[in-house]
DNA sequence: CGTTAGCTTGAGGTGCATCAAGGGACGTGG
DNA sequence: CCACGTCCCTTGATGCACCTCAAGCTAACG
């Protein structure tokens, strides 16, 4: 269950990219989920759509024995829940203390702008999903592990230190990978001299066109 | 460039199922591509959206070295060539000889509930790229290939007959894998007496109930 | 009957997983 | 302030699932 209560007037400002930009009116309150608490499961009726104040979310599929797989990280800014078309087909879990504004869904179907926002949305979340598969079907663990970094500096603001909202558990099950060998290969770009790992969190892009041409 | 053209009252019916009797009114011509002819390519304008009448398509995304991940089949009654905001992120081809319906993206956009369906359908894309996703990322070649045929039999009506209208490299480069693995996997389900490869694009399932259980 | 394309099978190699141990950061209690 | 536990990460040793390379098989077609 979400924790304390936030009035909409006392949130920070988001980030400000192109994605960002294209917000929906959010009508209603902002709430704050602590770390690993659930904002909806699989299978439950999908009703209310998301926001990304601060913090970060982490959207997942796992099989009966338990394996896991991440199909989408959510960073401040990004729009989710509109993935279903009636129950969601994925868990949602804020990976650190994070804050979501949220709509219901019902409300934002009746406007016409709005429910394009809504499907272009859902469109550029289909385009991660297709480069996510071709990462995991066709990529080493070192192309992955590049995609990956590319990706979120790019989301990010582009600066070359990344703060990493998300463990190394959590970066295996998005890439398919295991977490020795995400940590193993991450060693092995700093080595390499491609990056640093100043801390577990906290990874500073060094040769960034290198990065970016392991990711073709 | 798409060979002989067909007027659209000389169409068979498409499969009947779910999906197929969620269709468009199309409007104009169909047309008839031959085998590994390109329908849209990566980089293109998305102007035209196209429905499956005879035959089988494949959407995928290639690397700089020539690594091919398919994204998505479309077969009878499947909708494609929505999945774009401006421009297509994928590569279209006919696998087979293979008949398009098609409509102007434009004609569609301007009806409401058009606009819906479309959305829906794109959802629905969504879905399937996540579902192949836990399967790319979490799950063993004899798991990817019982889902891939699973999937397969249900998208076709269910009969215990598979016809393939794809080769074995298409098969691994839908499921991350190599054709060696793909092949040596069907025969190692044929020992187990999970499935018979009548021949190579003719696959009997025996036992079902495994099959499922081997995608959990 | 030869040619070709696609599929199967075998032998061996390798990239990543698994298993195992150790290190650093942080919190808690003495 | 230090001892101790816990969590997360890193590193090492070993194993195996799948890839690579290679050869043979089958069917379609001239």
């Amino acid at each position: 269950m979400p924790a304390r209560l936030l009035a909409v007037g006392d949130l920070g400002v988001s980030p400000s990219d192109a994605a960002a930009r294209d917000t929906l009116a959010f009508i209603g309150i902002a709430r704050s989920w602590g770390r690993d608490q659930e904002v909806f499961a699989e299978g439950a009726a999908c009703e209310t759509i998301y926001k990304v104040v601060y913090g970060a979310v982490r959207a997942f599929r796992l099989l009966a024995d338990g394996r896991r797989q991440i199909v989408s990280f959510y960073l401040p800014g990004d729009l989710f829940g509109i993935e279903a078309l009636s129950a969601h087909a994925v868990t949602t879990e804020a990976i650190c203390e994070t804050t979501l504004a949220s709509a219901r869904r019902s409300s934002l179907i009746e406007d016409e702008e709005q429910r394009g926002r809504l499907s272009r949305c859902a469109l550029r979340e289909l385009l991660r999903a297709q480069d996510l598969l071709l990462t995991l079907g066709r990529r080493s663990a070192l192309e992955r592990v590049a995609s990956f970094l590319i990706d979120l500096a790019d989301r990010t603001g582009g600066g070359d230190v990344l703060a990493l909202p998300m463990s190394r558990q959590d970066i295996a099950d998005y890439l398919g990978l295991t977490i020795e060998t995400v940590s193993r290969t991450l060693s092995e770009m700093q080595a390499r001299g491609l990056l640093r790992v100043q801390d577990a969190r906290q990874i500073r892009l060094l040769r960034r066109a290198a990065l970016v041409q392991l990711c073709q």
